[in-house]
RNA sequence: GGAGGGUUAGGCUAACGGUAAGUCAGCGGACUUGAAAUCCGCCGGCUCCGAAAGGAGCCUUGGGGGUUCAAAUCCCUCACCCUCCGCCA
């Protein structure tokens, strides 16, 4: 959410973002709205001022024992204008806030003006893409001969676009989650292990709604959403409080399913654990000064680089442009891993920071060390997400003999396996 | 699912329908060699005026409605928490 007064002020640079982010808004309507709102808002003050002082007076008489029938007659009719300017206002209000719901976050100033794929920028790579003296093979074929993932079993239980792990393939799966979580909890994250499905305020607050209400899984019987990505349950942890500074940055990682209906992607990444309903991931969502946010950006998104690199995985970090951003997202570096099976990259992490954007919606606050109240940063990155990252590295460590080497960081949470052998 | 009780500011806690009192913590200041103690102020949001410092007004007792000149208080509704019953891994 955007500041009202921060969009009455800097109108131009509120257009343009949402220009940039490829969003169709009503500055006008907002404008206009909200200057009804500030002279409705006038108005009623002034009323409301006159009725309370009239209300006192009606007290003092009554304690005095005199009668103020008279006075509270002729009050009543501005009671009863207060009540109807009340209700135009809040019909004002709420069509405001409607409208300023859909506006986007405001892109970064160094973030790269443009459409993807074209104005994305590779900022750096890492790792040399693994040459093979034979045609390597994707991870689901990999994975197939393996016995590490049944899709035809997934499929009749759920449907396409799910995985259903089976006996080393669940391990490994499991593995990777404690490898992540341990790696992050050592780098001063705490560990959360959040609900699942969270209710609608809760997916307003990060930015999922009110735009991408088409995109998740929603529980009818109670308007719960299943969560798309652990950032929703966690940011939404300081709900309405006011943190002390000297708390900050606040880290914290967890591991959860996410759930994405992919609408539209059908006929899109149909074979393999590129595109899942639902898939395994481990998130950091940090809370700073606004300060701090950009160097903290920095932190995590190297925080998330150091899974892959522990896992020897060739990745490129890639600034996305103003047209790839996020609703919520100022600025946003997406991991990119190298799948040489199916000869592309795959997303296996994105890291953002959202300034005060949904920190505004959360109502997240906290107190300078001078008494100051002001709005947090919160930013979050994967590091990483599940099913690609297994994608990524069956395909960069397989063999000749069809065999997976693991690299050995994962193996003490394999029993010291060393390779995954047919 | 049923019955009852509850939700007041960062925490705790008051208020016969009469205009939110205290307290602890925190911040600033006074006092002090320094600290503690003590005292004073601040410690939600919006609008307007002002270059600023600051000032004025309104709103804020879980959310939203309603009754009333006036609502923390009465009524309706929703959310969440607690207790008991039922069901259940």
């Amino acid at each position: 959410m955007l500041d009202l007064k921060f969009i009455r002020e800097n109108r131009d640079l509120v257009e343009r973002a949402a220009r940039q982010k490829n969003a169709r808004v009503d500055l006008d309507g907002i404008l206009s709205l909200d200057e009804e709102r500030r002279r409705l808002l006038g108005e009623v003050d002034v009323l409301r001022h006159d009725r309370n002082r009239a209300s006192e007076e009606v007290n003092r008489l009554k304690k005095a024992g005199q009668d103020a029938s008279e006075l509270i007659s002729r009050v009543r009719s501005d009671a009863e204008r207060v009540k109807e300017l009340e209700a135009r206002l809040r019909e004002v209000e709420s069509k405001l806030f409607e409208l300023v719901s859909y506006l986007p976050n405001i892109p970064a100033p160094d973030v790269p003006e443009g459409n993807p794929p074209d104005g994305n920028v590779v900022v750096r790579s890492w790792g040399e893409p693994p040459r093979f003296d034979f045609k390597p093979l994707p991870h689901y074929e990999l994975a197939e001969r393996l016995g590490l993932i049944d899709f035809k079993a997934a499929g009749r239980m759920a449907g396409s676009f799910f995985a259903l792990y089976t006996g080393l393939g669940a391990r490994l799966e499991r593995a990777l989650i404690n490898f992540m979580l341990d790696r992050h909890r050592a780098e001063g994250y705490l560990e959360i292990a959040p609900p699942l499905m969270v209710n609608r305020r809760a997916m307003f607050n990060t930015g999922q709604l009110p735009k991408l209400e088409a995109d998740m899984y929603r529980v009818e019987s109670e308007d719960f959403f299943l969560i798309p990505t652990a950032e929703v349950p966690v940011t939404n942890i300081h709900q309405d409080a006011i943190l002390s500074e000297n708390q900050l940055p606040i880290r914290y990682t967890a591991f959860t399913p996410c759930f994405r209906l992919e609408a539209g992607a059908y006929g899109k990444d149909t074979r393999g654990l590129m595109r899942l309903h639902q898939f395994d991931k481990v998130e950091m969502v940090k809370f700073c000064r606004p300060e701090d946010s950009y160097a903290e950006h920095e932190k995590l998104t190297a925080d998330a680089e150091g899974v892959l690199q522990a896992l020897e995985l060739p990745y490129r970090v890639v600034l996305l442009c103003t047209g790839d951003l996020s609703f919520a997202g100022a600025k946003c570096y997406d991991l990119e891993a190298w799948a040489p099976g199916v000869d592309r990259f795959l997303e296996v992490s994105s890291c953002s920071n959202f300034e005060d954007f949904q920190a505004r919606r959360c109502n997240t606050r906290y107190r300078t060390r001078t008494g100051e109240v002001r709005l947090v940063h919160t930013l979050n990155g994967s590091g990483v997400a599940l099913a690609r990252t297994v994608a990524c590295l069956l395909e960069t460590h397989q063999r000749p003999d069809g065999s997976v080497v693991l690299p050995a960081a994962l193996r003490p949470y394999l029993d010291n396996l060393e390779a995954i052998t047919p």
